[in-house]
DNA sequence: CGTGCAATG
DNA sequence: CATTGCACG
């Protein structure tokens, strides 16, 4: 989504090749503050979800994300751009220490694009695939498994595209999705995990002027988040971190954009209003974790 | 070409993995003799030439094909399956030292299928491209360069495909390539470099029992050979070694078959025969340079 | 098994 | 600058 080209980092240095980390980065690097381990109401935390869009599950095995997932520990897991079927998961991921519970989509017809997988270590009580849209729900973008306390939704929003040629069905797709969160918020709180393929205000990306008209950071996409806040819900991270800058999740591997930390915060933890109000504990950013463009975020809830 | 099974290789081991390089060699390791520096006649070499198939000339040069290239440092150049249009050739090559007279065929509208390069020492009188026949010289398969006393040919002959798909057309090439060969060989000697796809009998493959209905060891394939040898032409290989065994100068990338030996001979020096007795002074094939799938080979002529 | 493409991000 | 699948070998 980020296409910007080279002319906000190629500095006027002459004949010389730009070095790759400039000395004055343009956004700090993120410290990341100590686990929060209890609620505001003094409740210590109990489940431990982790998320991470993976840039494709088979490499990303290979850089040895699914070692930093077994010392990580979470409780449930959700994975996004998989670009791969159940039956092609490496070995090293289903046999992951402590999820045995895995369920996996994929897009079909589509080998090695989207799919997301949701891995958790006690059985869910039901798990459905797709938004209950026909037009959204052959991609493998959406798994929700239904755990005694709470829905979690795993999920790989759909990219605008470049030029935003995918934008109209983007659209429609938040609000369909909307929907979909609402009918389960009605029953039980929601947490909604993934890459939502969005930076919602500016203080979510380096460089908000140049990405107006980007993708991922349209004001119609934009606004979709902010309507999706509006109907209830929560972003975890930014409700006990207001003012953090540079907390971002994802970086273009052009340019060396990640060393200067030259970021988007596409992926959440959004939350049913009452799961944030009682349970939430803390909204991790780990941006240091490497094996994707995008870097895992893990949450603490007190269920 | 070579699509045989593993069952040849399929050792009864047991329940144990197979070790990738048996103790039992199928066939010897190549040992290559000395050069022999003079003709027949006491001539001194002066003209060395070397051919090679990079199988994709970027990463080639990666892995250090140009280095080696420039280390053996012969007069000409031969290059096939360059997957590489002339503008993309990398730097390294453009400036291999002793060899600015550079000359690229790729295929049209086919980016990275084959493609052949002739790069030379002195400025040839003429270079033409293709072999004159419409249906064949659109693929970047023959570059010819004429120089005062021969012509040199870079040629990559066409693959029959799998389940020989591409079998008939590859027996019409045959039929006009040596019509082109002989339309050079009436004005100039010919020295005829390259990837002929074909082992021409039984002792330049390894497993010949098995192939005989693989591409590169039909019998049409093995008959088109002969015709260009009855044609006035000769293997300068062969006719040096002809009880050389296990002399390869091919072998697929699956199954570890390098490293067993496991190859076919499918590059060649096809000399005018006038040349082939007064100025073939060796033909020598370089068995363990890495690179690609097929190794160097180098032709050294008194001209 | 390895090349270089194409689509995608 | 990466991923995947693909055609080709």
């Amino acid at each position: 989504m980020p296409k910007r080209g080279k002319k906000e980092e190629a500095a006027k240095d002459g004949e010389g090749v730009p070095p790759k980390v400039p000395k004055a980065s343009p956004a700090p690097q993120y410290e990341d503050p100590p686990l929060r381990e209890e609620t505001p109401g003094g409740r210590r935390w109990t489940l431990k979800v982790t998320s991470w869009n993976v840039d494709g599950l088979r490499a990303w095995v290979k850089k040895g994300g699914a070692q930093w997932v077994q010392e990580e520990a979470p409780d449930v897991l959700c994975l996004q751009e998989t670009k791969c079927a159940g039956p092609s998961v490496p070995p090293e991921v289903r046999g992951l220490p402590g999820l045995p519970h895995q369920f996996w989509a994929s897009a079909e017809g589509k080998p090695g694009y989207s799919g997301v997988g949701l891995l958790a270590k006690t059985e869910p009580l039901k798990v459905t695939y797709g938004i209950g849209a026909p037009e959204h729900d052959s991609e493998g973008r959406v798994i929700t498994a239904e755990f005694p306390s709470l829905f979690v939704v795993s999920a790989y929003v759909p990219n605008a595209g470049r030029g935003l040629v995918r934008l109209e069905p983007r659209l429609r797709w938040d609000s369909a999705f909307l929907e979909f969160l609402r009918g389960l918020d009605a029953q039980k709180p929601v947490l909604l995990c993934g890459d939502l393929n969005v930076a919602h205000q500016e203080i979510d990306l380096c460089h908000p002027g140049s990405n107006r008209a980007s993708a991922g950071f349209t004001p119609q996409e934009r606004e979709g988040f902010s309507r999706l806040l509006g109907a209830g819900f929560v972003d975890s991270f930014r409700r006990l971190y207001p003012e953090a800058r540079g907390a971002y999740t994802f970086w273009t591997y052009l340019g060396g954009a990640r060393a200067r930390n030259v970021g988007w915060r596409l992926d959440y933890f959004v939350l049913s209003r009452r799961l944030a109000d009682d349970a939430l504990c803390d909204s991790k950013i780990r941006s240091a974790v490497p094996g994707s463009d995008h870097c895992p975020i893990t949450a603490y809830l007190a269920m």
